[in-house]
DNA sequence: TTTGAGAATTAGTATAGCCTAATTCCCTGT
DNA sequence: ACAGGGAATTAGGCTATACTAATTCTCAAA
């Protein structure tokens, strides 16, 4: 009867799967997604997502509070972090391998994540050694779909004074990823916090060979970082 | 007026590029493709196969002679020699990259070519050396849309006595592949023609190493060689 | 407590592909 | 010269996914 018994499991379509990851990055803070968030995330129309959320709670794979929102059910929460598997997978082999710069990746990886196997995404990640980030430093969820959760902070709520590591780029822009690899401001780098203008003014901040950078807060915002201070 | 003049150029959709790449196959030899062989070789039913042949040919990528057949437009023998690139450079790259097995790759790729960009495609030719061939022996076309039209001979036509090379094989089973492989029946290996039986009967060849085969019909009509005596 | 703005859903269409059943066409064998 | 069989096409439907317009719901502000 209920349609989430029945099928061994049909294969999901490309929108399905987005639909997914979208639901779980919208959801990662814990709560609910909403139709808009997901309608503005996907850029379809708001109707589109009601009909799909109200098709993917039949078949199981979220949960659905009407007028609400949705979360992912645990099958569904499955199928998302195999996809986002599949993409940091696809990110970092790109990458590395072939050469692909970190702002041009995202692409070219939204497509390839639908496409792939299991076994050649398994596959790229031996030849990479089996990555734990992707080029962004997001984490890797592992084959069996479990997900590091790091507690970060973006650069903009540093402490002025503290010691920071730059751990995760939160963003897919191509021009803003190219800027901040210019700056020298990629995953990994370590940041002392120097000051910061008020009203939302800029962070600046010092690299490990004593250069300063001068960050406003839209890019400061989407720099996640780990505090180094008591170590 | 006519939609192939109106637009710049949509996209065109992973069944249509199926399409293409079937008619570009049944009609090497030159000729029309049938909606049937068509059909055949898609697994879908004679009309979907009509009706996609009448959309196609209004979007000028095939020339439609209604009851008779279809053939490629040079629009539409460009599209599908590009399809056909990106599929061989991605068996190539699967198999010599990520260990894929000969036999394994066409799968793989048929899904991956719908889904790789341009660029990829030229990143992996030229992390290969812009090979000419793929794991099958087949030619790859050039990016800019040139294949390699070699004469070649199946090994059951070949004369007894004859040398030859073993070209292409013109097989995608994975069964039959892995079995050929095991026989040492891979592009590229010479041959000698010993014998062969009356009534369609197999052919026995002589490896380079002095072992023998004994080659069914059914297999040796999958293995396109170039003869060698008079070099 | 009521009301209205904004979010969400339902209603009604559209398109790409596919299907089966019905019909039409072409050509070959008598 | 034409009849019949096989190939192709047309007719009519179905599903997935998207859209716009119309309707309904929720919640916070007056």
């Amino acid at each position: 009867m209920n349609a989430a018994l029945r099928s061994p499991q049909p294969p999901l379509t490309r929108s399905v799967e987005d639909y997914l990851k979208s639901v779980f990055h919208l959801t990662s803070q814990g709560g609910f997604a909403t139709t808009s968030d997901i309608a503005e995330m996907l850029e379809v129309a708001p109707p589109s997502v009601s009909g799909m959320m109200k098709r993917l709670s039949e078949t199981g794979l979220i949960e659905h509070v009407p007028y609400r929102g949705v979360q992912l059910t645990p099958q569904g929460r499955r199928a998302a972090l195999q996809m986002i598997r599949r993409h940091r997978i696809l990110e970092s082999y790109l990458t590395s391998k072939l050469g692909f710069d970190w702002g041009d990746v995202h692409v070219e990886a939204e497509r390839l994540e639908h496409a792939v196997s299991e076994k050649l995404i398994e596959r790229m990640a031996d030849a990479l050694g089996e990555p734990r980030y992707d080029p962004h430093g997001a984490p890797i969820p592992t084959a069996a779909g479990e997900i590091e959760e790091a507690e970060l902070v973006t650069l903009a709520e540093t402490a002025v004074g503290s010691d920071v590591v730059l751990q995760e780029v939160g963003d897919e822009n191509t021009e803003r990823l190219r800027y901040l690899a210019e700056q020298g401001l990629t995953p990994g780098v370590q940041l002392t916090v120097i000051d910061r203008q008020p009203f939302h003014g800029p962070t600046i901040v010092r690299l490990g060979d004593g250069t300063t950078r001068v960050v406003g807060q839209e890019l400061a915002l989407l720099l996640f970082c780990r505090p180094t201070d008591g170590e």
